[in-house]
DNA sequence: GTCTATATAACGATAGAC
DNA sequence: GTCTATCGTTATATAGAC
């Protein structure tokens, strides 16, 4: 029935918004039913346990954030424009999503083996052709010598880490949602810069 | 009495670890009591309240974050070797807590206020002579432009990330724990460079 | 101060009527 | 498929003996 479709639809999207905001220990199965204007009953009716319901809400989220990734740096661009890219698509993402990555961090560091589980299913490894890339780059002099694996994870550090600490930030800095927005919009074009060239004069 | 101090540092020793693993919502008075080794209503007498017991670890965890930050960027030295010594306190700092930075990062995300409680309380403003030291090296033509808040969020960034999302990691690159080990080893090295003179030859 | 026993509330989950 | 009512458990917290 289209009805059927659409509670079981109701239900995910509540609890989705539900656990990324308190993560699974904080989410509560009460509120995610008041969230989807439901009974408490139908969510064991649609997906039988917490856990359950949970494991779908925290694979989507996964999903959201990874394959993208690998498909980005998996085109034929250049190591800069290929930045470019995956800078600009998690800033868009975490702009909707604000929660989202620190839901989904958090949940890998408290339960790596939830993630284990379904990593394999899309096929999540650098491709190959990204890690020759950045080796030949390095090897014709073109870049200083650095490891693929480095440099991917110092573009995610700098795209991820601003949105997962974003109160810290706004405290700290003391900054209005307006503020923060625009230290965000200004990242966005800065990080590519600064992977490549750096902050010294030459 | 000093029977007395020890049971409440005994009970405080145990809080901190379990409540840095699992978070306040994840934890269990019940753990840190047998974590303690001492009987559940012995956290109630000390502490009176699971909430007060949270927030005494929590200011900990904080106090071990930021204010050694604020120490070394408030130091006479260059930003280059404020940098050095910052990626050397954090990466010391989370070899010895690695749930540390997720700990803090995920209670400041869920509960704002916590933070905003006692920010105050160690002065935890950025220092003006920093502001000054990059904004001048900035006029004096020797960085490129770069607002100090941006230049700290990138150094931070560099740090911490690859801390909270080593499960990410881990998994994604397939390393042991001695690869991570000699992967963040490396970082270590790397990020001043990386901060300042980027990856591109010149 | 430290223990046992228990109060009290909240949570996930199920049974059964409709 | 959706509701009400309730079970069984577990959580924080307290009372009271020693």
């Amino acid at each position: 029935m289209t009805e059927e479709k659409e509670t079981e639809e109701k239900i995910f999207e509540a609890a989705r918004y539900v656990f990324e905001r308190d993560g699974f220990s904080g989410a509560r199965m009460q509120e995610i039913a008041d969230e989807a204007g439901i009974n408490k009953s139908m969510l064991h009716y649609y997906f039988r346990s917490k856990d359950k319901l949970f494991h779908s809400v925290f694979k989507t989220g996964v999903k959201k954030v990874l394959p993208a990734l690998f498909q980005i740096i998996n085109k034929d661009l250049t190591l800069y424009d290929k930045t470019v890219e995956v800078v600009r698509f998690y800033h868009d993402l975490f702009r909707r999503s604000p929660h989202l990555p620190m839901f989904v961090l958090h949940e890998m560091h408290q339960h790596p083996e939830r993630f284990k589980e379904f990593i394999g299913e899309f096929r999540q490894k650098i491709p190959q052709t990204f890690l020759d890339q950045v080796n030949k780059a390095v090897q014709e002099g073109k870049l200083v010598p650095i490891k693929p694996h480095q440099f991917l994870i110092n573009v995610l550090s700098l795209c991820m880490f601003p949105a997962i600490a974003k109160n810290m930030v706004v405290t700290i800095f003391e900054m209005s949602d307006d503020d923060y927005e625009a230290f965000m919009k200004e990242r966005e074009e800065m990080i590519p810069d600064l992977i490549f060239k750096g902050l010294m004069f030459h």
